[in-house]
DNA sequence: GCCTCCGGAATTGTGCACAATCTGCGCGGT
DNA sequence: ACCGCGCAGATTGTGCACAATTCCGGAGGC
């Protein structure tokens, strides 16, 4: 204050939402961003320019900056010192890895789903249920970005079953990436939607024929890994430039 | 790293090693505090200021501030909104299910590296004997932190021998937050530190008897857990807090 | 014709100043 | 004496300005 007020400030903050959620501002854009990427409105690659981003959700470039960290730190994107922020597209190395790390931690969770006392408990009947009538009504109506949402929100209510937060945690940055390396390596041809699998998968967890549901899963995983084309022929372009870039935070 | 010379005169990155000085500024802090956190020099509940950790790496405030965000989304500190970083102090049913989610990765790689072909490479078996040494010096030399580290990272050498990063890196994660654990819920008595087991598992891998390695690789886990005073009795102070504030990332 | 070098524009990176919020403590009222 | 209120100090949160870097396009030389 004082002395030297040339005009320049004059900043209000409207106190709309003063003590509103600022941590939920945040997670909100990660969510919109992420389901964005998995079901392809982003595919892979695309460059996600920070003053864009800042403004499509009418946010700081900041706040946009922090949650690609968050992003990158997911492996979701990918960011390249003075360069910005990419859509990750995965090699096919990791995107088997992916994979392979989703049916370690999915078979675990299903072993732990068979031993689980019966009758399954109404509630776990009633979400088993409810989302398979969800996915038959995104199959019926041909709603691709449902039917991709849906199918991870299948398998991340199975971890949930599982009781281990953690795990299930794990599971969820694993299964973006999984969307992610569907996007960048699906067939032009086919694609039977898992919906099929998972509604078998549903039927052997409510019939309790032991090991038959773990079963079911790691054949619908690699299923839908078998789906992809994973052999060489990389676009190196953008993958070399994230391979050479010093990734900022990889553990 | 003597001086913290605000100067910044000139900068010629020197390219010593390409485009990363700048990345790898805060994944050395985030190591160094990774590390420092590990062998208990940050116990559980410490407070993090920012600024303190800006003077004590020479660092700005805001460099300070994403390192933290990262190790947050890690789970190794906790932020809560307006009133800073702390270590994290898992609660009980956290530790179980990290513990949890380790015996399920590490069974996954043991089962893998018992599937690989033998002999082992002699890279491989060089590893793994250079690495029994260093944990028997450790032990001889009764350095504390030495082996807390050497621990950890022989879990790791086993994952990277599986040759999936992706597994390798959750465990990262997964093994930072049982340090945690066991900072926050050590006995006072026994500890009869797990380098034993080590050599046993080193020995049984090379030996190549089917099943052994990973079976000692679960017990050797569930050993440690149960070393772990995981009754109740959490000091809920922080603990509170941290529930009923809300989590800026939590995905 | 092609390659190289050199601006200009756009984009990212960083320090800084200030605003908002929390904690601790002392004062005054009942 | 106890409780609540409010002020002061410290700490975190955020916007902004500017520095650094990269990308793109064109002119010039071989």
């Amino acid at each position: 204050m004082t002395t030297a007020a040339p005009a320049k400030p004059a900043r209000r903050t409207p106190l709309a939402r003063t003590g509103a959620p600022r941590g939920s501002a945040e997670s909100r854009i990660v969510r919109s961003i992420g389901e964005a990427i998995a079901d392809r409105r982003l595919p892979p690659g695309t460059k996600l320019t920070e003053e864009s981003l800042a403004e499509a959700f009418g946010v700081s470039r900041e706040r946009v900056r922090k949650v690609l960290l968050l992003l990158a730190q997911r492996r979701v994107v990918t960011l390249i010192p003075n360069r910005g922020a990419f859509v990750a597209k995965p090699s096919p190395k990791e995107a088997r890895e992916v994979f392979e790390a989703r049916r370690v931690i999915e078979r675990a969770i299903m072993e732990r789903l068979e031993r689980l006392p019966r009758p399954l408990s109404d509630d776990m009947l009633e979400k088993l249920r409810g989302h398979g009538a969800l996915e038959d009504a995104a199959e019926l109506a041909a709603d691709r970005k449902a039917m991709i949402r849906l199918s991870g929100q299948f398998h991340l209510l199975l971890a949930e079953f599982a009781g281990n937060a953690t795990l299930a945690g794990i599971l969820t940055d694993l299964i973006d990436r999984s969307s992610l390396a569907i996007a960048a390596f699906e067939r032009r041809s086919s694609h039977t939607c898992s919906a099929d699998d998972h509604r078998r998968l549903i039927a052997a967890l409510i019939g309790n024929r032991p090991g038959e549901a773990t079963a079911l899963m790691i054949e619908h995983l690699d299923e839908v890994e078998r789906q992809l084309d994973l052999e060489a022929k990389t676009d190196t372009r953008i993958d070399l430039k994230a391979i050479f870039a010093d990734e900022p935070e990889t553990a």
